[in-house]
DNA sequence: ATAAATATGTGCGTAGCGCACATATATGGT
DNA sequence: ACCATATATGTGCGCTACGCACATATTTAT
């Protein structure tokens, strides 16, 4: 009886622990959606072009190479995805330090519908948050602020979690910069 | 002086204010990244498949049309979909009440799949969210909730947001459903 | 100096999707 | 009952985004 009640009990414990998952998974659902279709109302393209454009802007002389990484796309895939930058003249293709890399930079108009495309995506998250009060919210950032700073990432999930990410707001990023390991 | 000051801290408040959207967008892509991960190793589909597949397995005599507006695509991108679905086995066409519709029902493998699809989004969702107390996860949930609860979001909207929401462990959604307008 | 590693580009195919059009069934007004 | 309109599905066609396998150029290591 008390054994029946505790394997109960424990169901029920099992299904609260993952109502919060499902809740968090329906709402980063909620708002990829509406950050993803303001990008591609801006840039005209969806998939990870929107992200490249984000993270060519950063500007250390991106390589294909590293974007590939960053964006976890297939080399082929991420040449294609540049050739498409290309020709919408958003990215030039410059000659880098080294003989074999592509020294990726914004033309005007990239750097442009960059900054259009950073708007964009924290108005989009900005109309979602804004039934919170003050208070809320930054009980919130604290909460993902921390979540965040306690996960085990390499540098390249890093660079890859932060694929779209405002550089002009976001200053003190809780990832972890100096744990452990490379992910070169 | 003092208005310069007063500019001065303007921005700043924007920022930080702007730094919680930001934050949160980069937290929301990447549970996204981790749930379309599992979610096409599972079915060996992307896009809005593993949604598809979910949505109809709510089973409430599922149609065409209807997944077409819980998944935000064109009609024939949703036959195509279907098309797929019926061809790897997971889902038939059946004579819906209607002689126009067709009821979409999952098959036995369908059925599968779908709780493994589940099964692997909440594991996803868990493996970010277990690095918090579980004090803290407790005040992420009711954040989400309320953040949740004020949207002003059509009935269409709601179906959509939930989309991929796993109705074994989803007890009390939070989404309002009586509040307003009827999105047809 | 030659082998291996690194970085880029290309041919080719496929998945996922939208537009325009065609077809079948239901509904409403006269 | 009849016909226009609305609703629901299916199809031809094209395009975007992507991966695999292969080719090429440059650098690094032995």
């Amino acid at each position: 009886m008390v054994k029946l009640f505790f394997v109960r009990s424990a169901h029920i414990i099992h299904r609260m622990e993952n109502g919060i998952a499902n809740l968090l998974g329906a709402f980063s659902l909620a708002v990829m959606d509406r950050i993803e279709q303001g990008a591609r109302e801006v840039v005209g393209r969806g998939g990870e072009t929107p992200a490249a454009l984000i993270v060519i802007g950063y500007g250390q002389g991106m390589t294909n190479d590293k974007l590939r990484r960053i964006l976890g796309l297939s080399h082929s895939g991420t040449v294609r995805l540049v050739d498409r930058l290309v020709s919408d003249r958003l990215v030039e293709r410059r000659a880098g330090k080294d003989g074999r890399e592509v020294a990726l930079h914004l033309t005007a108009s990239g750097a442009a519908s960059r900054n259009e495309l950073l708007a964009s995506r924290i108005s989009a998250v900005t109309s979602l948050l804004d039934v919170l009060s003050s208070a809320e919210r930054k009980q919130l950032a604290t909460l993902i602020r921390e979540l965040l700073a306690r996960q085990d990432t390499s540098e390249m999930d890093r660079f890859t979690i932060c694929r779209m990410c405002d550089d002009r707001v976001c200053t003190n990023c809780p990832l972890p910069t100096s744990k452990g390991q490379h992910a070169r």
